[in-house]
DNA sequence: CTGTTAGCGCTTTCAT
DNA sequence: ATGAAAGCGCTAACAG
């Protein structure tokens, strides 16, 4: 077993044909007599040929993959159900286009640059990083295309979720209910902006939250913020540090679904009543929000929606069609088991998939 | 933006040595006068050059990928949280190679066969296919190594677990507890043996369960096994088809978490109180076994280290180090909330990877 | 230390 | 309808 003995010369040779007719009984059979193609068929068959594909990529210039780029180890990345959703979206793209799907994030030893360097794909789709991302230059440099989401783009497309919004529409929920002691659990890093604190989803959805604070006139206060590792864990510890800085709470807001239920987990150890005294509010609604006991309100975000538009664009960008677009998709707030029913209200209203077609 | 224009010739004129110099600064920077080894690399930063991977690869015959092969869309599988627990243990083998992770599987309009033809990888973990499979054929012609996941092999090392033994264990546990009318909920066509519905994943865990109630002396009747489809809604269904066509069952045993905890929703809605009144035991103990309501007690498997272990005998194989192996690893009946605590009886013991080394 | 020379395996005009 | 020839961009002996 190992190396690929037979190549298309052997085929030629043994079919009595050149090269170039076993390329095209491959790519044009029609343009060969039946026979021949017939014969060369045979041979392939006999000697066992299969093509090269880096030969093949090497020449025709593209290889029928998908890159996803994300800025963390490749292994992890699975531990979060927002990967899951997203690249099932990404998937069905792909595979309506016959393409595969190559995951690529931050090796344990090299570089992530490097990793992306060696990747053998038709262009990339990356996650949680901005088009100004040092470690994306050599993309650049290879021409090979790219689309961003979550993220800045200047000069190609991305695909972004009203993150402010929904937000600052679940920290206005919570206000409305009359909670003043809100805990705020942001990312410790944020999700996925390793170099950039302030910026990024997680600051993004902060900003929303203190945008819902000023909207009705409540006090922002820093020491109700606190950052917490973006998972379960994370979000246990999150609530533990805050009760153990005083705090009491009477709602939460997190910035994630993980996080959120983290959360909720150490408030029920800790005998709060939810929704009766704690009041929870995640984010994202991952399959976490919908499992959880008792299941999470949340902020949706369309996530696999979010994966397959993301695919969508890269491959009009593969095929030269379509401009740079700037994608905002909505967020919804999912009102669940962990806040108490409001009053009547009329419910979150807002734009469908809003494709905003322009240059810088 | 587009084709990579700049070659390592480029380079090389630029900085006024020959291509082989170039390649070195890459490779052997050290065999390289130093400085011309800083000149190389101002040309290169210069005309933003980025090497070719399909190039590179096709001389050096590697390119850092490891395929996983899936006979499933490639969008789906992400609905099943047992793939993101295993390619996070495939993910977690490849980030510590440096290597990336592409994704194979049935396009909707084209043959796996085509795909995986051009699939760019250094081998491929198989997933759910026995070794025998037609369409894996062109990776043997091709000379690609591969590994064989849930499935037999007869030349290639391959990982499977305990199915038969485990399901054994929780039929036994269920029958223990007096349970006759017992409804067994089995996938519709076995878990990703698209064309062989007796053996595969799902044969192997009713096997088991079969096995358990021969030994129990308790009769087996087919009415009280109904295929469903192997997600939570599947689950749903099975259960309700069970209900109309007269059953009442006291337990249920299901060949996934997903399909228990579609069940355990159906059950609830009927108003069945879990686990007073009705028994429920999964399969793989993924996330939804966790998180669902109350939480599932299920079998247990360790999908991530299979990931992982797959991965490295996939590594192995193409460093050309160890023979086929096929592991078999243990499986573990986990008690959570869907059973009703058991008199005391010790806990599961079984012997830890079980690694047999053998040919044939 | 650095350049010359061959390919890796395939596709693709351009002839025939 | 089929073949000859010229690369695609890179690496790796082998010289010098």
């Amino acid at each position: 077993m190992g190396t690929s003995r037979v190549t298309i010369a052997d085929v030629a040779r043994r079919a009595g044909v050149s090269p170039t007719a076993v390329s095209f009984a491959f790519h044009n059979p029609d343009q060969l007599g039946a026979e021949t193609a017939q014969r060369i068929m045979a041979a392939v068959r006999e000697l066992g040929y299969a093509p090269s594909p880096f030969a093949r990529a090497l020449v025709s210039r593209q290889v029928g993959v998908l890159g996803v780029l994300v800025p963390q180890g490749i292994g992890a990345i699975f531990e979060n159900p927002f990967f899951a959703a997203f690249l099932q979206g990404v998937g069905t793209a792909c595979a309506e286009q016959d393409r595969s799907m190559l995951v690529v994030g931050s090796p344990v030893d090299g570089t992530l640059e490097d990793v992306i360097a060696r990747a053998p794909v038709d262009g990339f789709i990356i996650v949680g990083l901005n088009e100004g991302y040092r470690e994306i230059e050599p993309l650049r440099r290879r021409g090979v295309p790219f689309v961003i989401v979550d993220g800045d783009s200047e000069t190609v497309s991305s695909v972004n979720v009203d993150d402010e919004g929904g937000a600052s529409r679940a920290a206005a929920h919570l206000l409305a209910a009359g909670h003043r002691d809100v805990l705020v659990l942001t990312f410790e890093t944020p999700y996925g902006h390793l170099d950039d604190p302030l910026h990024g989803v997680g600051g993004r959805r902060l900003r929303g939250y203190q945008q819902a604070f000023r909207d009705a006139r409540v006090a922002w206060r820093d020491q109700w913020l606190i950052p917490s590792v973006a998972s379960v864990e994370g979000g246990r510890q999150g609530f533990l540090t805050a009760l153990r800085s005083g705090l009491r709470p009477t709602a939460v807001l997190a910035v994630s679904d993980a996080i959120a239920a983290g959360a909720l987990a150490a408030a029920a150890r800790a005998e709060f009543r939810v929704p009766e005294e704690l009041e929870i509010i995640g984010f994202d609604d991952t399959i976490l929000a919908e499992l959880s006991c008792p299941p999470l309100t949340t902020v949706r975000q369309p996530i696999v929606d979010k994966g397959r538009i993301a695919a969508e664009l890269l491959l009009d960008a593969l095929a030269d069609r379509g401009s740079a677009e700037r994608i905002v998709l909505p967020t919804e707030l999912i009102l669940r088991g962990t806040t108490r029913a409001p009053e009547i209200r009329t419910r979150s209203r807002h734009n469908k998939h809003r494709r905003t077609d322009d240059g810088v």
